[in-house]
DNA sequence: CTATGATTGTCAAACTGACGACAGTTTACC
DNA sequence: GGTAAACTGTCGTCAGTTTGACAATCATAG
């Protein structure tokens, strides 16, 4: 593949940014390209993990299926985001299912690989635990989210989340739109979609968002964040 | 301190048990103890890191403080438990509050130590991996839970991580007890005191628990596990 | 430009859980 | 063994949410 294309990806990514350009290196060299289509699965929960990837073109839907066969979404990903990288590093099996949202180009990074080149190069280390100490905070952020705090609120923040990018660690974070439908946000703050209608047209009222069909723009950045922390 | 006494707590803990004796005795080579009086801050969210921790006695109450400033408990640390280790690797600060829930003993791994033990045996990598791997699925499990789940599975699981130990890594899995008030319960699923006592009462009710004064007792495990699982 | 599917807006009825109140019970400690 | 503090059991009220239903609107592919 194109090595000058992916590492300008890479670039862009808050984490690998910080990764000295040996690295960088290493891993294009043993990488390799996937492609997946509209709504493709990728892996499910449970499955043995054949390598980790980056998100090069177009979005990943990352869920899994609680006991009663409803799929919640945790969040999708989308260009230059890193994922899966957990089974890599305890050999268990895949956390969530991952299905391609449209039409995506992966980056993978294979399982045997991988250990090889952490074998031979185990000053890599440091690195790859500040990753998953990323991946940690996050998800603690996620449940604080959850935690009492008001539906309505429990929404702003996950717009913002959407908007600044959640678990897109990718640094491009000048959009002020995010296409999803309510349904789909519903789902993300365990919530009817009836619901979610009321509260966004709530904050259409307020002049902090403008609902338009399958798209929210966010017009007032500076209430949204306020409505959180509040 | 008694280094035969220390080990023999090691020992017993899930991740530890896997570590090489070299590694286990240059950690307690570094460490220091600390104790702490009953209702006393080990440390705040945002605080700088000067360690990571072993209970060795008594108990530690994870928490922090949602926007409406109300406690939120994440979990309760036993003896044998290590945690604090995620800003030992990132450098970035806590990521929750922990006092004492009473009289307690920890063992201290101070951060500059660790660092120094890192960079000479860069071999011990791969376990403290493990170990962020560890958290990083107890903490996905935890959201898994709150998502979509009746309040009455809700607290049937939250019941059961308790009693098999949810962050703690301790092997000792065999009381079937929980010595828990129903308003700390509330409190861990973020509910109110008078729902987790109806909530008990159906459970106790169904043969399944006995509720006592300020403990929980399980009198059929497979019957709290199908409730999680249906 | 039209048919079809996806998405949004809205309503009413049923339901769930929070909260305040208060009495009863257990424990710990002097 | 008595007292205070902590904990449990139970009520009714009230706000907020779910659910099902249906109409209106938008987007896209032929």
């Amino acid at each position: 593949m194109d090595i000058l294309e992916t590492e300008k990806l890479f670039i862009q990514n808050q984490w690998l940014e910080q990764l000295p350009q040996e690295v960088i290196h290493d891993l294009i060299l043993v990488s390799k390209m996937k492609l997946l289509q509209k709504g493709q699965i990728l892996h499910a929960k449970g499955d043995n993990a054949e390598g980790f990837y980056c998100v090069l073109e177009g979005k990943i839907r990352i869920s899994n299926v609680n006991s009663q066969g409803k799929e919640m979404v945790l969040t999708w990903l989308e260009s230059g985001t890193w994922f899966g990288e957990i089974s890599m590093f305890d050999g268990l099996p895949r956390t969530h299912d991952a299905h391609a949202e449209e039409v995506t180009k992966l980056l993978m990074i294979p399982n045997v690989a991988f250990q090889c080149l952490l074998t031979q190069k185990p000053q890599f280390y440091p690195y790859f635990m500040r990753m998953l100490c990323q991946r940690i905070r996050v998800t603690f952020d996620l449940i604080d989210e959850t935690g009492g705090l008001s539906l309505q609120r429990q929404l702003a923040r996950r717009i913002l989340l959407l908007v600044n990018g959640l678990h897109n660690t990718n640094k491009q974070t000048g959009s002020k739109r995010i296409s999803i439908s309510q349904e789909s946000l519903a789902h993300m703050i365990n919530s009817s979609r009836q619901t979610v209608n009321k509260l966004l047209n709530e904050l259409n009222q307020l002049n902090i968002i403008q609902v338009h069909y399958g798209t929210i723009e966010i017009i007032d950045m500076r209430a949204l964040e306020r409505l959180c922390e509040i």
